[in-house]
DNA sequence: CTGAAAGCGCTTACAG
DNA sequence: CTGAAAGCGCTTACAG
């Protein structure tokens, strides 16, 4: 009905999207020829592939990647799975999956999910063979899962995962060396003088809480510093659970000068624990985080945390997952590593 | 190589996944019969579909989607395309789309954009068409783009916009009623006792600061009060934004004592601004948001701040897309109003 | 209410 | 190095 007043780029024949024929037709070869070129087989004469790339230039033509999905025998969709509450964190890495995407003609599904559903594995069994993903990205704490993993083997789905440490052979995994910058935050408190340094880690299931205290306390030891067990305790990741904790702590006979919570939310509950029993922030109390949500330039003192750079994280999922999923070898990419960085503010100071 | 033990559901025909045509053989019917089950049209004989039933379930049975959407002319696929930048916005719309996604065997693909991209344009045709998206659901402040929409519109793609105001038929929208939230902030305001009140604004391209600031400015002249042109501020919905407007209003020689920022970012910098300054909060200045971000209840004092139901919207918003995409008016759908709601915390008190 | 044929736009064998 | 045939797993006309 409408007049065909799309500006596309280049003739439209009969008013409908130019397949793989009309590019044969066009560049005068087989429609697998124009195959050929599409998907980069290097054997085709450069004279053929120049007048096939023109043909498709000229066209405006782009391969139907259903059609090529279907004839493949999987998708141009690469799946992100996760079960992670930040979404600060889940939307950089989603950005950082699509750098690494780009230009690849691959799209990027989400899937959200509840790690303790008891539909769990036969959710992400469902998602994966009905959309025929080339493959997916695991976000912990999911990726420590070897549920799932199985289930991924077991169907033949390609995988990344991302987790705090090496629980995979590297082409599957972007270890985020978490041990280094709970290390750097543990130098640091030290250096500033502190020697009551309490820790305070997250659910102990989760991988990211030992990872991130071991490397805390080995940078402790290298100090001379042992950390004292009254001053080891778990918390639950939330705001709530650094707001008790923090009270405890502080309760102590011989209370911490300075406090390491295992992410941000649990370090500003910290402070807020520290503010309601009267003392002053930061001069009774450093406190150091991890994640460095944005609200850690936010909060008052402006909160030292330690920053992981999920976007190129991100990347580099991708990376390794295209790589996999077109027969390379992902060791060929030779990423570099992930280091995790103290990103210095107020909320740490020098004991005086 | 491996042993058959993927524990599939049901019987698995020759090792691979079973067809139409499989169900076809086991149920004694065409494929065409099953093709009509699977579509659920509604002239298919009871008898003829409880045995296509029974053999889509004892074959474990799932259509193929590529398979389907080459066959149909598009995918079971929704686009989310924004330049959004708050996480929080983004995930939770991102969980609600997929409430509504549910049970459909559509999937969302995930395009994060920049608005100010000079490709903006021909990105998002590449990304419509490629994948042909049954539809795309907008985000503010790109669901203002009247350019973008002329690009679908042009192309013949379903969508669904997020928006402050009604700006297209209710079938493409769901509107926020920002206006509400807003006016209920400045009501509050108002009751508390506050005369001198101020509004910090976002950028004024951003429709909805107008919106909002419509609906402060009528809840204030209800109380009887005007808007001085001095307390009226643009900002840029920054916290930085927010800083440096706090210290301009607080440096007044008749300063105000409440202040109203579009957004919880920069009602965080006014509070910084007001410390920076030597003022006690909430005692000396009242401050409410907007957004509800977690950091809302993390900061000291807690923000009071009004809340949209970015998952429920998101819910809305798959719905009427679907309807769209299926034929079906939206306007049977029958969804509710978003009702913006004022959250009460300790950042707005009463003039003493 | 049901079905046989043709087609969606690609790719995988298989020739040459 | 290139191509004609058959096929991927569905759906749309078109019959009956």
């Amino acid at each position: 009905m409408a007049a065909p007043s799309t500006d596309s780029t280049g003739p439209d024949p009969g008013g409908r999207r130019p397949t793989i024929n009309d590019v044969a037709h066009a560049a005068q070869v087989s429609k697998k020829t124009v195959s050929r070129v599409i998907n980069q087989v290097a054997t085709v004469h450069p004279d053929m592939r120049a007048r096939v790339e023109r043909a498709i230039a000229e066209l405006g033509f782009r391969p139907n990647p259903q059609a090529r999905s279907l004839a493949f025998g999987r998708a141009f969709l690469l799946g992100l799975i996760y079960d992670n509450p930040s979404p600060t964190y889940v939307v950089n890495m989603q950005h950082g999956l699509l750098d690494g995407l780009r230009g690849t003609g691959m799209e990027l599904v989400v899937h959200p999910c509840r790690h303790a559903a008891p539909t769990l594995l036969e959710e992400i069994r469902e998602f994966v063979e009905r959309q025929r993903l080339a493959g997916v990205v695991l976000l912990p704490p999911l990726s420590e899962d070897e549920r799932v993993i199985a289930l991924l083997r077991s169907i033949g789905c390609s995988y990344v995962r991302i987790a705090a440490l090496a629980l995979d052979e590297p082409g599957s995994m972007v270890t985020t060396n978490d041990h280094l910058g709970a290390a750097e935050a543990g130098d640091h408190l030290a250096r500033l003088g502190h020697r009551r340094i309490a820790l305070l880690r997250g659910p102990p299931s989760f991988r990211s809480c030992t990872v991130r205290g071991h490397g805390f306390i080995g940078a402790l030891a290298a100090h001379g510093i042992t950390l004292d067990p009254a001053l080891d305790r778990d918390g639950a990741y939330t705001f709530e659970s650094g707001v008790e904790a923090g009270h405890a702590l502080l309760a102590l006979a011989d209370p911490p000068t300075a406090i390491f919570a295992l992410n941000d939310d649990m370090a500003i509950g910290v402070m807020q624990a520290a503010r309601e029993r009267g003392l002053e922030l930061p001069r009774d109390l450093s406190v150091v985080g991890f994640d460095d949500l944005p609200m850690a330039a936010r909060v008052w003192p402006n909160l030292t945390s330690v920053r992981l750079p999920i976007r190129d994280m991100g990347q580099m999922a991708a990376e390794k997952l295209l790589a996999r999923v077109n027969g390379v070898d992902p060791a060929a990419l030779d990423q570099p590593a992930v280091c995790p960085a103290l990103v210095l503010r107020q909320s740490a100071i020098a004991l005086p």
